[in-house]
DNA sequence: GACCTAATGCAAAATGTTTGCATTAGACTG
DNA sequence: CAGTCTAATGCAAACATTTTGCATTAGGTC
């Protein structure tokens, strides 16, 4: 094996593109029904109504296809909602990420999109994705003229901790959870801001 | 495949036990020099003078297997240095925790125990082993009378913001990181102690 | 419309995985 | 300490998956 291309695709319009939705469409039918440990190549291929061959030339292995359409499956759809004021965004945001990542299947996903790191692709594309949501919301914030934290703070003391307790713990965080590191979160912005510089 | 017993062992006094060690060594060794895209159970097997069917059935397969040498290789040696203050025990195993993980081997290990997911084992035992030596030191803090914060709190602010940059970006969070994200969590803290019940 | 490249299909070869059965190590009992 | 019993291992054959060389085809380019 040399260098999967993987989901870069030099010819866009034509045949590949079908055969990667085709083999796509194929895995998230078949992990809807079937564990993920089950799951073969060859399985897949009969699905999609592609040879095997073509798979493992395209995506190395069942692991970096799975990675693949996970990452498909975990980039969001639309921009955050405007629900008003930065409170408001980031906790509908937030819920609707613990919602989605919390459950099983998201899980499974994230887990996929981690465990082949090889270059870091996959995961990394999932974490652009929440921080280029994030930033939206952040910027609308300041827009309007609120204080908003960086987008690395709410990474950091928000996402950091939900990832944490879903990738590392049995425990599944619910969107209380999600408020309550919210609402620390833009507090701690606001008295930031209340008392600049307060160390000095 | 039913339910492989992976590491719990029911006979841990004779060959099971030189039979795991000697395939965990093999695995370790095995790492070292190849990629662990074309680290194979026959191959693993040969150097462990085992037949591949014995691994297959402990651990099923290759993936369990290196989360299992991956939980082996996380756990703690020993308890965390007593250092004579919370500030200063808390840094240093930070410092050790980040330097530990953050290394190229360290983000394979821990991707090793996320990827294997199942009942979620490999990953929460990672974890417990943390939490287990946060609270040693933050126990520790509290008898010599200090100010510490919870040990969720610690995960939540420390070691989840310092586990997804090593799991879902490119940046390798170095000993500044940590010693930040300590100072923060500690400052917060002893503010919080001055000033009970700041929001009424 | 003719050419050119890269992706695909096909089939055979190589490799990896599973399984039934015999054997052995080690625990337990008296 | 010997006898017995259980579970783990080795072995080898059956089975499945993965790789690879070659012919073909889709689709982009001039």
């Amino acid at each position: 094996m040399v260098v999967p291309p993987t989901t870069a695709n030099p010819r866009p319009g034509g045949r590949s593109a079908r055969i990667q939705n085709s083999v796509h469409a194929a895995v998230r039918t078949l992990l809807e029904e079937h564990d993920r440990a089950q799951l073969s190549v060859p399985q897949i291929a009969q699905l999609a109504g592609v040879t095997p061959s073509t798979i493992y030339r395209r995506w190395g292995d069942v692991h970096e296809l799975l990675a693949d359409v996970a990452v498909e499956r975990l980039r969001p759809e639309s921009a955050p909602e405007d629900t008003g004021s930065l409170h408001g965004d980031l906790t509908a945001w937030m819920e609707q990420f613990v919602e989605e990542m919390a459950s099983p299947e998201g899980r499974a996903f994230t887990r996929d999109a981690v465990a082949f790191g090889g270059a870091g692709r996959p995961a990394c594309q999932c974490a652009a994705y929440t921080r280029e949501q994030l930033d939206t919301v952040l910027n609308r914030a300041r827009d309007r003229g609120e204080v908003a934290p960086a987008g690395q703070t709410v990474v950091d003391h928000v996402v950091a901790p939900l990832m944490y307790r879903i990738l590392f713990t049995a425990e599944t965080p619910g969107l209380d959870d999600a408020r309550a590191l919210v609402d620390a979160v833009l507090e701690r912005a606001n008295a930031a801001q209340t008392t600049p510089t307060a160390g000095i």
